[in-house]
DNA sequence: TATAGTGGTTTCCCATGGGAAAGTACCCTG
DNA sequence: CAGGGTACTTTCCCATGGGAAACCACTATA
C-alpha cells in the first residue's frame, strides 16, 4: 500500500495493524479470558498453528497491544494479556460487532440477489 | 477460518467482507467523491491495476456495497456509487479514524521501545 | 489509416504467507 | 532411561493473490 493510498484513506494503518489474519480472534480470546498461557491460548484458537501463533503474538507485543510476561521457572511459563492500549480497541469490535448483527443479513441477501441474477442471465443466454 | 473461529470471534466475517485488501480505499472514494466511472475511480486508486479493480468492484457489488449503472451507449459508460448499505459504513469508518488519530502514536512508540529494547540485547549479547 | 478512449479481460509470473511436521533445550516423573 | 510437558523454532511446501503487460470490440476523431 503506498503513501499515496495510506492518505487517500487513512483507515488503512489500522486494518493492517488490527486487522490482518489471526489478530482480530487473538486479541478477542485474549480480552475475553484475561491472562492466558501459550498452550490455553492455542487451545481456545483450535486451528491456529504454533508457528503464526508465536508469529501473531510477537507483533502483538511489538505494536503495544498484548503483554507478554517471561516466568524464568522450569518448566518455563508464559503469559499474555492484553494491554490497556489494546483494551481501547473495545468500542471499535463492539460497533463492529453491532454493525455485522444489524447489516450482515442484508449483504446475505444481496448476494444472493447477485447469484441468482447471473444464473438468470446463464440459463437466458442458453435457452 | 474455520466455523469454530468464527463463532470465537464474530467480527471476523466483517473483516473478509469490508476490511480486505483495496476494499476500503474504493468505498472511501466513492463516499467522498460520489458517484464515478471506471477509469475516475483509476485516477483516484493510483497504483491499483485494473483487473484488481474490477475484482474488488465486482465483489463489493455482489455484496450489495457499491452500485454499478451501465449505460448502453457509444462508447459505454459505467458508474459505479455506494450504496444506501454501503454508507452505513460510514460511522464503523469514523470510528477507525477516530482511534487511528488517538492511538496511532502510542502504537509507534510501542513498536520504537520494542526495537530499540530488542537492538540493547544485541548489543549487550556481541559486547 | 492511425490513434485515442471506453471498460474491461486474459495471461503470465512471482512474492507473501500460512499450514504440516518435526526438531529443540530444559528438566521432572515413572 | 524413556516419555512427557513447556514454549517455541525450523524447514519445507503450496495455494492464493496481486502486479505487469498485452489484448479486446467498438467508434469517433484527426
Amino acid at each position: 500500500m503506498t503513501d499515496a493510498v495510506e492518505q487517500a484513506c487513512p483507515i488503512n494503518p489500522v486494518i493492517d495493524l488490527v486487522f490482518s489474519r489471526w489478530t482480530t480472534p487473538i486479541l478477542w480470546v485474549l480480552e475475553h479470558h484475561g491472562r492466558l498461557r501459550f498452550n490455553e491460548l492455542q487451545r481456545h484458537l483450535p486451528t491456529i498453528t504454533p508457528k503464526v501463533l508465536t508469529q501473531r503474538l510477537r507483533q502483538l507485543e511489538r505494536d503495544g497491544l498484548a503483554v507478554r510476561t517471561y516466568h524464568a521457572e522450569i518448566p518455563p511459563r508464559v503469559e499474555y494479556e492484553i494491554s490497556d492500549l489494546g483494551r481501547t480497541l473495545t468500542p471499535l469490535f463492539s460497533a463492529i460487532t453491532d454493525w455485522s448483527a444489524a447489516h450482515l443479513p442484508a449483504v446475505s441477501a444481496a448476494r444472493h440477489a447477485y447469484d441468482a441474477a447471473r444464473e438468470e442471465e446463464e440459463s437466458w443466454a442458453q435457452g
